[in-house]
DNA sequence: AACGTACACTTAT
DNA sequence: ATAAGTGTACGTT
């Protein structure tokens, strides 16, 4: 399988994805483009929508049931616009909070497995290679689901 | 109420 | 081998 490499905007940063077409094997984030494009769902995701990323595969998951693999699984049932906290994760897979924020910081594809969406028991947590990426993402969740609220209720 | 520390796991040196 | 990294709970001061 040939991974390829391609990246969107994601506000003032852009997003790389490299992909096999099917699995994803590495996304990160730069403050200059490449060539190339990315998955339909990702590019969507990134403009505003409310796209579930976390049933794309991805290479974080399938390799194996190691800690991490089991901390990043229990991440992607975050839901869309929800939060949980390092402990609270770190309690659900019988480890400690340190161990689920070092799995977050080797993240091989951030979205996908959505470790924005975990943040610290008394704070945001931290992220990289900006916190501002993380308070962005978390900032359009909210708002992207509050719409989604207030259009349902409007049926 | 602030401070120090033990805790658990992986990757990179 | 060992150090260090997106944290937190609990004991001590």
């Amino acid at each position: 399988m040939e991974v390829k490499g391609g990246s969107c905007r994601l506000g003032l940063w852009y997003v790389h994805v490299w992909s096999d077409g099917t699995t994803i094997h590495r996304i990160r984030f730069s403050k200059t483009g490449i060539e190339g494009n990315v998955p339909e769902q990702v590019r969507q995701y990134c403009a505003g929508q409310p796209v579930d990323l976390t049933t794309f595969p991805t290479i974080a998951i399938s390799s194996d049931d190691s800690v991490y693999g089991q901390i990043y699984k229990a991440v992607r049932e975050i839901p869309y616009g929800s939060t949980a906290t390092y402990g609270e994760i770190a309690l659900h897979i019988g480890t400690v909070p340190r161990v689920v924020g070092q799995a977050m910081a080797r993240n091989p594809t951030p979205l996908v497995i959505p470790c924005h969406r975990v943040v610290g028991a008394k704070g945001i947590g931290g992220f990289s290679p900006d916190i501002g990426i993380k308070e962005m993402l978390l900032d359009m969740e909210r708002k992207t689901f509050q719409k989604l609220l207030v259009a349902k209720k409007a049926t």
